[in-house]
DNA sequence: ACCTGAACACCGTTCAAGT
DNA sequence: ACCTGAACACCGTTCAAGT
């Protein structure tokens, strides 16, 4: 029974994806801190020194699930906007940013932290850019007088709310629940954003 | 001439003192990671278990950090406030709780992660509500009808575009200087927030 | 080709002991 | 009261050696 299914001597037969699925199932239980090489090899089955045929260091293991975690996201953005109706699209999107960053908050944290290197890393790097890009084009389209202010604008108010959620930076603020805080807030962010951002400042 | 000025037989007399100095230029040379209470002892001259006698443990010290960062942020605040005609108080201190985190990119990553904890550490939770206030009323000044909302939002924004220009995530949007496109942004954004946000926004 | 075992140079933390 | 020295239980990483 046991021994007629096992491909080889060990582990599926892909240590590479055993490492990388056991690091997702530890990332929110323990956070990023927590996830040793060491410990991984061990929720494995494998010794200390296995990981490195598969991963050069630490950072590389933690860089893969952050492309992973990239990917994630940026199909869970384009899913969300390919389900509303366009006037609510910017919205709806921006709490589903927000969403995304509270129920993997480890996963989050990591894909936008110093831990990894962006600038390094051009997989990475890329899988970045894409994520950014389908909440920015949503932004765009509601400023279209200044299109890449109002993404970026946008991109910074829903990834700091999310950060300050995260960092319980925003308990005194509202006793709210936060579902309905996100809506609130999202809502009124966009409304000011068509309003008022596109019109070119005065600089005094 | 060495001996006689030397007040104990060790640093300053006050070697709590010397292990926050040095933390601090460490902690933007090598980032909080690279802070370690050893290495701390090592550059103060004292044996690795010496810093337990003035910290419960390396968070302890850190959440030291942190708090005294949180204090520097608020003078910094509080000083663009008075020094800013009203009209204008809100851009600016947008600029300038960006150029913050620009500035001393490791002490801001530290006072908003969870290396602290702010549940726990009551003074280091007034010292991040403290931080909070002073913005939040510039921006509840500009959105009298939802002052909560409008502070909220106006915080997210500058937090976001710090985290992100943080995080190198802004290398590809402009190829402006970081300056004047802070200022940018934070025009635009004020603009929106003065015009759109207000409004009760509707449901559908 | 892929993994093990043992080692190296580190950590944070504890605790008896010194002055 | 404050600090040292030595130890404990860990790390990430390397490397010869096994199969």
């Amino acid at each position: 029974m046991s021994t007629s299914d096992a491909p080889t001597g060990y582990h599926h037969g892909d240590l590479k994806r055993a490492l990388l699925e056991a690091a997702f199932e530890m990332l929110d239980a323990e956070g990023t801190d927590g996830l040793g090489l060491r410990e991984l090899a061990r929720k494995v089955g494998v010794s200390p020194a296995a990981p490195y045929r598969h991963f050069r260091s630490r950072q590389a293991l933690l860089e893969a699930v952050a492309i992973e975690g990239f990917r994630r996201f940026s199909a869970m953005m384009e899913a969300k906007q390919a389900h509303t109706p366009e006037p609510r699209q910017l919205v709806a999107m921006a709490e589903a940013y927000v969403r995304f960053a509270l129920v993997q908050p480890a996963l989050f944290r990591l894909m936008f932290s110093q831990q990894v290197d962006k600038r390094a890393n051009k997989a990475l790097h890329q899988a970045a850019v894409d994520a950014y890009a389908s909440l920015a084009k949503a932004a765009a389209r509601e400023v279209p007088e200044a299109p890449s202010e109002g993404a970026v604008i946008a991109w910074a108010f829903v990834h700091g709310l999310s950060m300050l959620l995260l960092d319980d930076q925003l308990l005194g603020v509202s006793p709210q629940n936060s579902d309905s805080l996100i809506r609130n807030l999202a809502q009124r962010f966009v409304a000011g954003l068509r309003t008022g951002v596109a019109p070119n400042p005065q600089v005094r």
